[in-house]
DNA sequence: TAAATTTGTAACATATTTTATTACAGTATG
DNA sequence: CATACTGTAATAAAATATGTTACAAATTTA
């Protein structure tokens, strides 16, 4: 899953954070997004992993949030979901023996990388608060 | 091809300048970046699409530059190969009924546009020229 | 304590996207 | 006219993303 990932959390936590008082269900969380409740499931574990949400198992059971949405930035859920933005590599390791294709991939990570930071500064000033309040 | 697409773009370029005077055959080009010859020159379509570079058909043809690497951004390149970056949606149309559902996608894409904005100006910093030297 | 409901996870299936290959017509060079 | 390129279409293969099925384990509630 690398396309719907950040879209798929964010929604997830932007749901939990409208209805802070329930455990709502994977089935639930499902149908707002259309996927299949399996894959809102993975995604929940890797929120878990990050102590981000808490889970219920068993009959009324579900997922809530476990932090405060004020203190959860956009930064923290990309980093949780992307890793990191960039524009892309090669597929095929370059050509070792041209001096371009024995360095590009270097170059275009420094690039990336500043990307990055940039991108990241911005993420940081938005809260999953701030965001979920615009709906 | 989405992954590739900046990379192989900007490898073409970066050779292209470092061989101002010659026309670089296809084979050449995707011998240093270890890729199908016919995938080269598809991103050579796009490039003369954009009138960045001419190319000259038969015997000893090949392409060549067609601007000046010192006015050529990053940015640039970056709209002839990547549309704009992001974090993605979620692959199917979320729930209409559902007032997260209704309205994400929305949200993510104001979102993404401001990132967008943002790697534009840092990328429009950076020239072809400036990116070639480095090597 | 039994039935119902839900998470957690693995295994597998399908769909989509990317990358690679083959083929060949058209064009310029020598 | 032989050679060596581009341009492009059609197809194949590989990689990745998404979807489905299945079921054990946990918890609630009757």
């Amino acid at each position: 899953m690398i396309s719907g990932k950040f879209a798929i959390t964010i929604h997830i936590l932007t749901l939990l954070h409208k209805f802070p008082n329930d455990y709502l269900s994977s089935e639930f969380i499902a149908g707002s997004i259309n996927l299949n409740p399996v894959l809102v499931r993975k995604e929940i574990a890797n929120l878990k992993a990050h102590h981000i949400v808490e889970s219920k198992e068993g009959k009324n059971g579900g997922t809530k949030l476990a932090v405060n949405a004020a203190e959860l930035t956009l930064k923290q859920i990309f980093e949780m979901t992307f890793e990191s933005i960039g524009l892309g590599f090669a597929k095929n390791q370059p050509n070792p023996d041209c001096p371009v294709g024995k360095n590009i991939n270097q170059h275009l990570e420094v690039l990336y990388s500043e990307m990055n930071q940039n991108v990241s500064k911005q993420l940081e000033a938005i809260s999953l608060e701030d965001f979920s309040n615009q709906f």
